[in-house]
DNA sequence: GATGGATTAATCGTGTGCAACTAAATTGCT
DNA sequence: AGCAATTTAGTTGCACACGATTAATCCATC
């Protein structure tokens, strides 16, 4: 057996992940209250507000989701009339999802909103840019492991 | 209305957060395949293998977690041998939880396969403690406008 | 034109996460 | 002692997240 003490420090960049993508999701869903959107919905819709109608394999690549978990939340946001979801008609495999003239009439709104709600923070000894940098850098390495091999046990 | 600029850099941010605690999710899902246990129920073993017993309130309080995810999640680890709940005596009110024989046991297995894992990044460009001492200071700030009332409008 | 393999979205099952609520026990106050 | 406020864990309901599977469609090759 190898090494078996704690890594305290992996452990704690972890850990800061977790907690700190728990916290933002928590700060996002107090800013989208008023327009009843949760945090992974209000990313899909920035993604559609760049680039509409996409199909949900382009979006599940943007943001790291599969269908198991659009599907059910794209229909969330077309029952609660931000989107419109079609079966393209040159390939009836795909589903094409545009955002709603609705969509588009808020989307200021919903920007103005969020906006006022980071406007209360105050990042004062933080590099933004190098923090985001730095966040790369981790989950480049996360995926150079996950795609090698590193499983070899039962 | 105010600025209705979208916040690339904020949103960007958070999204970093977002997708880097999923990697790392998903790396210590893998990481722990051998013994059935998720991360979340990783980072519970932990915070008992340094203090055991605890009630499910301390329990909580450390890891920011409610009952409404740590009892099903401690069902689960009783269930496969981890931990014993027992409510306590002084106050019926409270459950302590406690690790088994069977997770002392483990323990220093559980350590070497995850630091085998972790062996296998190398987070070169990567300082560590300032990277974590500048996610403390975001999540400091995320804290401060939690606790305000920055929600006004319904 | 038929067929096997690939692609796409949907579905199913499990496990968080959290708000809101409930039930039981404890504490505090009179 | 008696009762209200508080504390604690559990429960319920909803929304991700993802692995695994399914069903439909498309494509390539024959």
């Amino acid at each position: 057996m190898s090494n078996t003490t704690p890594r305290r420090l992996d452990d704690q960049l972890c850990f800061a992940f977790y907690s700190a993508s728990k916290k933002f999701n928590h700060f996002y869903q107090d800013a989208l209250k008023p327009f009843h959107l949760t945090y992974p919905q209000y990313i899909t819709l920035l993604a559609l507000w760049e680039t509409s109608p996409m199909t949900v394999r382009e979006l599940g690549s943007h943001l790291n989701l599969d269908s198991g978990t659009l599907t059910p939340l794209l229909k969330r946001l077309e029952k609660q009339g931000w989107i419109s979801r079609k079966r393209s008609e040159q390939d009836e495999r795909q589903v094409n999802v545009s955002v709603t003239d609705y969509a588009l009439d808020k989307r200021d709104e919903v920007y103005a909103r969020v906006n006022d709600c980071i406007d209360l923070m105050s990042f004062d000894g933080v590099d933004y840019q190098q923090l985001i940098t730095q966040i790369h850098q981790v989950m480049g390495e996360l995926d150079d492991i996950s795609t090698k091999d590193l499983i070899h046990e039962a």
